[in-house]
RNA sequence: GCCGGGAUGGCGGAAUAGGCAGACGCGCGGGACUUAAAAUCCCGUUCUAGAAAUAGAGUGAGGGUUCGAUUCCCUCUCCCGGCACCA
């Protein structure tokens, strides 16, 4: 019997039902019940369509949460909408409409997107950063932050358009251009708020042990947050009274110093011009402004050619009583260490560079391999390993690591210095001056200066305004709504200003996760209980791009609001995986411009949901990049319908299964199932792939049906759900449980092993699995088809890997 | 540049506590069905030589460890992502 595959005919059935019946709100405190708290990154609903990458992250992440609901788990699985920003904000300010609706369309298109994948989110759950009762919170956690010395004030460069008056965000500076106008952006300072996420660079740092993330994801919270160990080290500069402090974490190469660079825009440049010749100074500022103009990224390449100014100003190396020139020069950022560095040319590429450029002296004091003390005069020789070093007076013979303590010591002693520990994470940059964010509720008091908005005063609700415009200032556009701006002070009711900065796009996804335990709770973030029930997160996925920021960002709120009492646990993710992207068909991003898009409306359209699901998981490793195939598409199609044709027709002929069949189909359940909860999405569609290829032509007995419609439900749930009801069973296949499976009893008790005679495969002998080494050599041996292999010499060795493979070298 | 990830047939990929390289799918070639096409089904499909049996080569490049390396180690090349105001 051949069975139409119709999925017009039940998908949006189903999809209906499913959502009327509230079927997957999850739970709180179910009993009996382990629970489960699966998380997918909300998505910012921008433009006119989501992705095929969310389509893709999604339809992986839903076949994890309906296999674990059916092996009996409560499962929490929400969705919500990360809605402020920047691109909203500018198709606002260009269509010159309220982002307020424009977000509206677009999540309604999302919402109505994701529910044509039949995804199993709780709908119940589903939270909005732009909300005002959601963002109330997100207020009350900046107005704590504040309360306990967090959130401070500072000058921070950003970058400045001065034909538009705007500050723009590193995404409109193209080629140090506003992507707008044209115009060269300069780097402006300006008064923002600040969040010190330093505070907590220790402990951000460390808990990572209390987490099962990938070790990738480790590595490169790790590597971001940087924790070094820094020497800093007083210099005297000559002919005056002045000192500089120098840092370096090689302090074991001291004696190969042979200059010192500071930072252009360092403080410190500002003291010493009045020791400079008016030649020289004219220069040093002529190179200050021209350093403003280039990105941090520009500054540190290695790529670019190293430039610097000679300030004609020398100091004396308080260690080795050398004297050696200050040069400035943009390669150091103030950021880094003290602003200051020793520049060690034989021992670090760039101070190579650097030395080479403006013929300064190259010493080397570090060994290489076998005592090697050859000069170094290329880059490639350049020597910044560790190793035993020489030419250094009172560390001579000492290894680098056994110096730099000695080193320590020594400053320490003489008090001309400090060993310091300092971290590459810098403090939360958290101002906005645009309109899309959540208001920060500080108003300034001339008599009070900056008093926090009383909690009950939340949420501060962004007012509507004519123009998205940022103002002439530079200032956020509410600067120009002077009603809501004039305010009167909570503390001594006097004339107040409002802030007009808003919150970064980060600040309402660093805590969304905590919000799904209890969304619509009015009184408080969240309900204790609740959240101590819910959190950790079990598992959460999501892309690389925020696996430094933003992950950081959420463990210090998280953190912090352990600290204070809010949350139960220490670390808000237990684990954390990341995807791959879905790529064009040409292997390149998709984009608009390039014209390589393809829009999930139209695929879900022509070939259904479970095809683009069942397709989603197919096309490539969970982890790895994948390449959209309208080709390889048409291939699932096939292969979905010839399924449901054949579980449909196999009902039909139902009987008794073979023990054969039986266990194939329990072997299946535990491919899926192992599949699944591994991330092997791909290889567990080739796993029914093989199946049915294998025993589309069997007879199947009742149960054995059953159980494979079950197996199929969490991958192609409305199919499942659609052959279920057509088989006469009762509503849902969903609610049924996964098979049990006896590990014991699907192993094999005879199995062919590949018979290699000097790592060549000569053939194959079919054994029972627990044949020893002496058994199968005789049965080797006394088989004709490896004699022909074996006469020309003597068996030197037999190597039997059981059940595996025999090995023989003769 | 720094940090993270990656490279396997014509294509997407499979196989790593070191054990048959190329599962599964696409595409392609051949065949069946059809007046014909589409759809569907069957057979073949890493490369080289050979009618075939078979032989040799082969997992980005080079080296190493091992009875045995896609998997482990070293060196290198190229590609993707992040680099703090895109999210």
């Amino acid at each position: 019997m051949s069975v139409e595959y119709n999925p017009k005919e039940f998908e949006a059935k189903w999809q209906e039902r499913w959502f009327k019946d509230l079927f997957y709100e999850s739970k709180d405190f179910a009993k009996g019940k382990e629970k489960y708290y699966l998380l997918v990154e909300f998505p910012y609903p921008s433009g006119d369509s989501m992705h095929m990458g969310h389509t893709r992250n999604y339809c992986m992440m839903d076949t994890v949460a309906r296999l674990r609901r059916m092996k009996d788990q409560n499962v929490l699985f929400p969705i919500g909408w990360d809605a402020f920003g920047l691109p909203t904000e500018n198709y606002a300010i260009k269509v010159g409409r309220p982002p307020q609706e424009i977000t509206k369309e677009n999540i309604d298109t999302f919402r109505r997107q994701l529910h044509s994948l039949g995804l199993s989110f709780d709908w119940s759950r589903e939270i909005d950063t732009s909300d005002p009762k959601y963002y109330k919170w997100t207020q009350w956690i900046f107005l704590k932050l504040l309360e306990k010395g967090l959130a401070y004030k500072a000058e921070q460069p950003i970058n400045w358009c001065p034909k538009c008056k705007v500050g723009c965000a590193n995404e409109e500076v193209i080629d140090g251009r506003h992507e707008r106008c044209g115009t060269l952006v300069e780097k402006r300072n300006i008064n923002q708020w600040m969040l010190k996420i330093t505070e907590y660079a220790d402990k951000l740092d460390k808990d990572l042990d209390l987490t099962d993330y990938w070790e990738s994801v480790k590595t490169r919270q790790r590597e971001w947050i940087g924790k070094k160990t820094w020497y800093d080290i007083e210099y005297k500069i000559e002919g005056t009274d002045e000192k500089i402090l120098v840092s370096t974490t090689r302090p074991d190469t001291q004696f190969g110093s042979t200059f010192v660079v500071i930072a252009p825009e360092h403080e410190i440049v500002e003291k010493l011009k009045k020791y400079m010749s008016p030649e020289i100074l004219e220069e040093v500022e002529r190179y200050q402004e021209e350093s403003k103009k280039k990105s941090e990224l520009d500054r540190i390449s290695q790529l670019k050619e190293k430039s610097g100014v000679n300030t004609g100003l020398f100091c004396k190396n308080s260690i080795t009583n050398k004297t050696l020139p200050i040069y400035i020069a943009d390669f150091v950022l103030t950021t880094v260490g003290t602003g200051m560095v020793v520049g060690v040319p034989a021992h670090d590429k760039r101070d190579f560079e650097f030395a080479q450029k403006y013929k300064l002296p190259i010493i080397r004091v570090i060994e290489g391999e076998d005592g090697n003390r050859e000069e170094i005069n290329s880059v490639e020789k350049v020597c910044e390993g560790e190793g035993t070093v020489f030419n250094s007076e009172f560390l001579d013979g000492l290894s680098t690591q056994d110096a730099r303590v000695k080193v320590g010591e020594y400053i320490k002693e003489k008090g001309i210095g400090d060993v310091v520990v300092r971290y590459h994470l810098r403090d939360w940059v958290f101002s906005r001056q645009r309109y899309w964010g959540e208001p920060i509720p500080v108003v300034h008091c001339d008599k009070c200066g900056t008093v926090p908005l009383p909690e009950e005063e939340l949420p501060l609700e962004l007012p509507k305004v004519e123009s998205y415009e940022p103002t002439d200032t530079g200032e956020s556009p509410l600067a120009n709504i002077t009603q809501w701006v004039n305010t009167k002070c909570p503390k001594c009711g006097g004339p107040a200003k409002r802030e007009t900065d808003t919150m970064p796009n980060w600040a309402g996804s660093s805590w969304y996760f905590l919000r799904y335990t209890d969304p619509k709770n009015s009184d408080k973030l969240g309900d204790a209980k609740k959240m101590e029930y819910w959190l950790p997160v079990d598992h959460y996925e999501g892309g690389a791009e925020h696996v430094t920021l933003h992950l950081l960002y959420s463990r210090f709120w998280h953190k912090f609001l352990y600290d204070i009492g809010v949350v139960p646990t220490k670390e808000p993710y237990k684990k954390r995986t990341i995807h791959g992207n879905v790529l064009g068909e040409d292997g390149q991003k998709m984009s608009k411009s390039l014209g390589n898009v393809i829009n999930p409306d139209e695929i879900i359209e022509k070939y259904g949901a479970d095809v683009v699901r069942g397709y989603m998981m197919f096309m490539g490793p969970y982890e790895g990049d994948v390449l959209w195939s309208t080709e390889t598409i048409n291939g699932l199609k096939r292969f979905v319908s010839k399924y449901y044709g054949f579980l449909l027709s196999a009902w039909e002929r139902k009987d008794k299964s073979s023990p054969k069949v039986t266990k194939a189909v329990l072997k299946l359940a535990n491919k899926v199932e192992e599949g699944i909860l591994n991330f092997k999405f791909n290889t567990t569609i080739s796993a029914l792939m093989e199946f049915y290829n294998e025993f589309h032509k069997e007879i199947f007995s009742k149960e054995d049906l059953e159980k494979l419609v079950i197996i199929s439900a969490p991958i192609f749930p409305h199919l499942s759900e659609e052959i279920w009801e057509k088989t006469g069973h009762d509503y849902s296949v969903h609610m049924q449980s996964w098979p049990q499976i006896d590990k014991e009893h699907l192993k094999e008790e005879e199995v062919e092993i590949p018979v290699q005679i000097n790592g060549k495969v000569r053939g194959r002998l079919k054994v029972n699995v627990d044949i020893s080494e002496d058994e199968i050599r005789e049965k080797v041996l006394s088989e004709k088809a490896f004699s022909e292999y074996l006469d020309s010499g003597n068996i030197k060795r037999l190597i039997y890997v059981p059940g595996r493979i025999v090995n023989i070298v003769v």
